[in-house]
DNA sequence: ACTTTTGTAGAGTGATTAGTCAATCTGACA
DNA sequence: TGTCAGATTGACTAATCACTCTACAAAAGT
C-alpha cells in the first residue's frame, strides 16, 4: 500500500477512536509508519487530510452501492440494491461509516467539502425524482426525502453494527428494508 | 444567571461552531466572563464540561417533551404529542439539538455517560414496548424501533431547522408526523 | 549522463493549551 | 466579631502539537 492510502488507514483509525483533537498528526504519522514530514508532504493541513478522507469516503460508498443499479427496471428494486448494497459497505467497512456518521456535521468539515460531496448525492436524488413523477413515492419535499431515507438508512446500520447476526437472518433483512420502503413509497 | 450555567452556555455555543479541540478552555471562560480558574473549580476537566453539558442537554429533551404526555391515552396521540414536543424544543434550541447530534457519537462522551442517558431513554422504551403488546407497533426488535424512530426525527428537525418556515405549515406537519408514524405503526 | 521533479525523512520551533496554585473575596453561621 | 467553607481570580507551567526546514534519495524526463 502507498503511503498516501497507509496515512489515510492511520487516520480513519485514530479519528474514530480519539478524535480529530485528540490524534496528534506525530501519531497518524507513526501509525502509518511514516515520517512526520510525509504526512505533510501529502495533506498541506491536518484539517485538509480530514476533508479529503471524508470526501474519499462518500465517494466510496456510492460508488460501490451504485454500481449496478442501471441493470434494474423496477423502482422498488432498484431502491432495494442501492439500501442492501449500502448496508454492505457498512458491515465490511463499520469503521468508515462511523467516521462519516461522526464528522458529517462537525465543524471540521469545510463548506466546500460539503458542496463537493452534494453533488456525489445527486444520483440518489433523481431516482427520487423520478419516483415521485412516477407517483411510486411520496409527493414530499426532496430534501425531506433525502434527509429521512438517510437517516433511516443510518439508523439500520448502526443497529446491524450492535447485532451482526441480524444481518445474515434474510427474513429479518427482509423485514428491514420494508421499514425502509414504507416511509418513501406512496400508499 | 451563574456562573456555572454561564460557563454552559459558552461551552455549547463554542463546541458546536468551532468543534471540541478548537476551543480552548480559556475561550469558554473569556466568553462566560469568568476566570479560567473558575472554570476548573467547577469542571475538573475540560472532558467532564462536555459530558456533564450533553447529560444536561439530554435530559432537559426528554424532561420537556415528555411532560404532560401521561395525560393522553391514545397511543397514537401520545407519540404525537412526544414527537411535536420534541420538534419544538429543538427549534426553540437548534443549537442544543446540534450539540447532541454532533457529539451523540464522539469519542469525547465517555461510556458511563452514555450509560446514564440510556437510563433517560426508558421512557420511550415503555412506550413501545407497550404499543406492541398491544398490536399498535410493528412487532420488531424495541433497540432497532428506537434507533430508527429517533434517527428519523433528527432527520425531520434538520430539515425543518433548514426550512423553518414549514414549521407553522400544520398541513405539512401533518404529513411529517404521518412520515414518522408509518414507519412504526403495524399496517 | 544530467537535470528536474517528486517522495521521504526527522529534528527543530514557536505558539498554544489544560490544568495548577496561592491568594483574595464572599457570605453563612455562631 | 471571628471563623470557615466555598467561590473567584489570573498568573504560571509543563507538556504538546501543527507545521517548517534542510537534506537526501528515487524517479522521471530529456
Amino acid at each position: 500500500m502507498n503511503k498516501e492510502d497507509k496515512i489515510y488507514e492511520a487516520a480513519l483509525s485514530l479519528f474514530t477512536t480519539k478524535g480529530f483533537h485528540g490524534t496528534p498528526t506525530s501519531a497518524i504519522a507513526k501509525t502509518a509508519g511514516v515520517a512526520n514530514g510525509t504526512l505533510f508532504h501529502y495533506f498541506k493541513t491536518k484539517e485538509e487530510l480530514i476533508n479529503s478522507l471524508y470526501i474519499k469516503l462518500k465517494n466510496e460508498l456510492v460508488v460501490e452501492s451504485v454500481d449496478g443499479v442501471e441493470k434494474i427496471d423496477s423502482l422498488k428494486l432498484k431502491l432495494e440494491f442501492l439500501w442492501s448494497k449500502s448496508i454492505h459497505w457498512t458491515m465490511t467497512n463499520p469503521k468508515k461509516m462511523f467516521f462519516i456518521q461522526q464528522y458529517m456535521y462537525s465543524p471540521y468539515i469545510t463548506s466546500s467539502t460539503q458542496e463537493e460531496v452534494d453533488k456525489i448525492k445527486e444520483v440518489y436524488v433523481d431516482l427520487i425524482k423520478n419516483g415521485i413523477s412516477k407517483g411510486e413515492i411520496k409527493d414530499v419535499p426532496i430534501d425531506l426525502i433525502y434527509i429521512i431515507a438517510s437517516q433511516q438508512l443510518f439508523g439500520m446500520t448502526q443497529y446491524l453494527v450492535m447485532n451482526p447476526e441480524k444481518y445474515h437472518d434474510s427474513e429479518f433483512m427482509n423485514t428491514a428494508f420494508n421499514l425502509f420502503y414504507d416511509i418513501i413509497k406512496k400508499v
